[in-house]
DNA sequence: CGAAGTATTGACGGGCGTCAATATCAGTGG
DNA sequence: CCACTGATATTGACGCCCGTCAATACTTCG
């Protein structure tokens, strides 16, 4: 739960004028085709923080004066019983905004899965930005009914499918999401973010169970394990045909790939966000 | 799927300026203590409609200019996949507002479980109050944020929580939304909305197994079975500590209570909305 | 090289989904 | 009033998926 944390200033600037000082002189600077305020967010290295892997963002139920902005890495939303159970309920992904909606509740955390860089900000200074800058208050409404969307389909297939659909499907979103390499082939390899217990809280099953419908696709030649992290996608179609995947990848994972490619351009691929190669 | 509609008159006042001055009207002629908005959306006869069970209210996919109030009766929303498998993802209740965030995806739709009471809103006319009115736009906001807390119960309980455990909370829950009497010996009798396919979709499991947790839960002592559709409470700590409720019910059905009790106040008790007697 | 963390594989058993039969009830028409 | 029909709820029997426990590889630290 220790946090390294490179915060280069963070002197008093957190203020309305401030930020909005930084919007305007970041949208002079950056030529890019995003929202304005997005390139704030990220276009400058004050409130940075860069986190290790499972460390805390947000605690439920504590009311707090931060938002957060991903620039690379992977947070989860998770939730915990009091007898250890856990379950994720969201994945957050780099370019999303975190910790916007009111409070979360209690018992209800966000954490880093990967290691991570955030960019802190003020909600009053967040929330006086949101005002000016109908392009930004738009991107925010899209973000939050993606995620609202993902979230759907999580609880439709906690109740509707069995595991091996729900593993099926994780790995074909995850080609949208994750990094990955495609092979002149037209296979494509996916490297893996989430260690096994995250895959198992987030799809409500157990590393165990994982691992045997891993070597249960490996078998049937769907996919290859290259190592415990790195798949070689052999016949995305049968995955996602496993996962009741009827109406395409892209609706599934609307949004994020847009993101992706806006930071990226914002950033360069090299900011360390999680890049996707994979054709569409 | 036809629906019985009752539709008093429509025509063309759903503009902006008709609404607001209803707005209004409707804010002097009632005193409650709710904000006006929500007086107005079901203060007078026009766009309302009376809806039977399983009539559909929201097809996702499609762009609708309709915003549903739910003055009495229970919704769902729910997720069909083409081989029939559905889960539902979300209880509506009087006093909300259904349809307003964009559109839902394909696949998603929203129906009535009970017979309803429905007023229609247009969309352009909404945002046009909705920008004047910002204890509506803060109700509003409070709704979702309620709404999004259920979903995130949905799925912390399908991935974490046996069918018993869930079953189990879903009923402790119940008694805060749905109507239930009072006995002098400090039980109470639940009158459940839901029939058992309904149930047993939200849940995640299947009405065999809804109907066996019932026959155990009756066994043990914790409710008894008058009919198939009431129980009688018994001991509804039992009840909360099987469901691992144990941030009390108050935090799990935030929200629902206050907009009930407003809306009686509002519109009389015999107005057909899920009334809970039930103390706290 | 030892230790700790993570991933994998095997064995076992119960929970719960599936199928089928029956019970109960509402509505309809004679 | 009863027979018939359809919808819903309940109960039983069966079997397998998957959670649990345990042992073992594999990697990465010190």
């Amino acid at each position: 739960m220790e946090y390294q944390s490179t915060v280069t200033d963070h002197s008093g600037e957190g203020t309305v004028a401030s930020v909005l000082a930084d919007m305007r002189q970041t949208a002079r600077r950056v030529r890019c085709s995003l929202p304005t305020g997005t390139s704030m967010l990220c276009g400058n290295a004050r409130h940075r923080e860069d986190r290790a892997a499972d460390s805390e963002v947000i605690v439920g139920g504590a009311p707090s004066r931060d938002i957060w902005f991903i620039r690379s890495g992977i947070l989860r939303l998770q939730c915990h019983a009091y007898d250890g159970r856990r379950q994720i309920l969201s994945l957050f992904l780099p370019g999303e905004v975190v910790g916007f909606e009111g409070e979360f509740r209690e018992g209800v955390s966000v954490e880093t899965v990967t290691q991570s860089g955030l960019c802190r900000i003020d909600r009053r200074a967040f929330d006086a930005i949101l005002n000016g800058n109908d392009e930004l208050r738009a991107e925010l409404f899209r973000q939050k009914q993606d995620q609202l969307d993902r979230l759907h389909w999580l609880t439709w297939s906690l109740g509707a499918l069995s595991p091996d659909e729900r593993f099926a499907a994780f790995l074909a979103m995850s080609t949208r999401f994750m990094p990955c390499d495609p092979l002149p082939d037209g296979t494509t390899i996916l490297s893996m973010q989430l260690p096994r217990a995250d895959i198992a809280d987030l799809l409500g099953t157990t590393v165990e169970t994982i691992c045997r419908i891993n070597r249960k696709l490996s078998e049937s030649g769907v996919i290859e394990i290259k190592d415990p992290s790195h798949f070689r996608i052999l016949d995305l179609k049968q995955l996602m045909a496993l996962g009741q995947i009827e109406g395409g990848l892209d609706r599934m994972v609307r949004g994020i790939v847009e993101r992706r490619s806006r930071l990226d351009d914002l950033m360069g691929p090299a900011s360390g966000s999680a890049v996707c190669n994979c054709g569409s």
